[in-house]
DNA sequence: CAAACTTAGTATCGATTCGAAACTAATATC
DNA sequence: GATATTAGTTTCGAATCGATACTAAGTTTG
């Protein structure tokens, strides 16, 4: 099997399971939105971010979300440090939505598989995401758990152990540590992402 | 890492990689058409097979083949056999256009994997593939080199081997049997194949 | 063998999505 | 303080989507 039928396989997969048109009274981009929004932690749940991650633009991001804010899914709410941006958190109702998910289909099948087989796959979509997204100069959205940018301290010895994102130099709950951010970087060779935060900060 | 994540990075890598809009003056949906029917067999390259195969219906999937083929990247011919089967055949112009095929980063991307991973891989993703395929009650379209249907005869002995297809009793090439094929199903577990074919022969 | 049904493909419709581009407003940089 | 950048929105036309209705060829069935 070769290289070609492999990506295509992962593409058919994706589309096969997201449905491409309306599941359950939502869009595939709805769907999409809402997922986003669920798994993404308070950095990340901006248009911008969300435009990134699914690969459109700004534009058609923000159409997007103004719809699911308008039927109740969403809430808007200005950033207080930054007069620009903008934060959207699902609401009860939109958590409910994703109680019917049409991508459970497929995350029933993943868990079907053995464990050792289940985690290699993991790891590979891990790689192939990083390596894609690098090679277009793009963030790979990885949760803080493996991002380099994680600094771990232990206030007192033998009590729990406080986190925090030393990008941002902002405070991490243990409970966040497993969603998405715009600003994953690996310790490893995410080249895009650091000439990207280079330019930034030079 | 929890088996939604995983099913949202089959997704996310998929989108990533196809891009939704237009890259290299084709759309997404003219971008998928294109490779299904560079790589479906003979008996799949329809317009009902590709529709199966994009997860979307007749009517959408005959509006975009209609298209590609007045721009000369498909061509059009009625079947012998069956007065109202149609069979669509890249044309070189069609071929041509596939060798910038965005889906490309990613398939580099998985070249760049260990052989033993990649195989992992590539065997997760064709098991995935036929879990949620067979849950939805839809085709999986797999290669008839791992499918039940194809049948094996040695002319003579020490000479090459010479297939067919069981199913449709017709004669493969061994070129062919790498393609894609709608009537795919294992030995297995292919329930939902198996109980469509049934109806149609019962 | 003829009526009823199924299957393959096409055409038309309105709703939605798409990217591109123009725009507002807040923040950075120089 | 002028210029550039960033976050988000709006508007536009083109393309896609699913639903539905349709034609024509083959199958089943009575």
């Amino acid at each position: 099997m070769d290289n070609r039928s492999i990506a295509q396989s992962i593409a058919q997969l994706a589309r096969m399971s997201a449905g491409d048109g309306h599941v359950g009274g939502f869009t595939a981009a709805q769907w999409s939105t809402l997922r986003f929004f669920a798994r993404a932690n308070r950095f990340s749940r901006t248009v911008s971010a969300f435009a990134e991650f699914h690969a459109t633009t700004r534009g058609t991001a923000s159409q997007t979300v103004k719809g699911l804010v308008s039927e109740g899914y969403l809430t808007r709410s200005r950033s207080d440090l930054d007069g620009r941006s903008v934060r959207f958190d699902l609401t009860e109702k939109g958590r409910g939505a994703l109680s019917h998910d049409p991508l459970d289909a497929l995350s029933e099948a993943i868990g079907k598989l053995a464990p050792g087989v289940r985690n290699q796959l993991a790891s590979s979509l891990k790689r192939l995401k990083e390596e894609v997204a690098d090679s277009r100069g793009k963030p790979s959205f990885g949760s803080c758990r493996f991002c380099c940018h994680l600094s771990c301290a232990l206030r007192k010895p033998g009590g729990e152990p406080s986190y925090a994102c030393d990008l941002l130099d902002q405070p991490l709950a243990a409970n966040d540590l497993g969603d998405l951010c715009v600003n994953f970087e690996t310790a490893q060779s995410n080249t895009a992402a650091r000439s990207r935060r280079d330019s930034k900060t030079s």
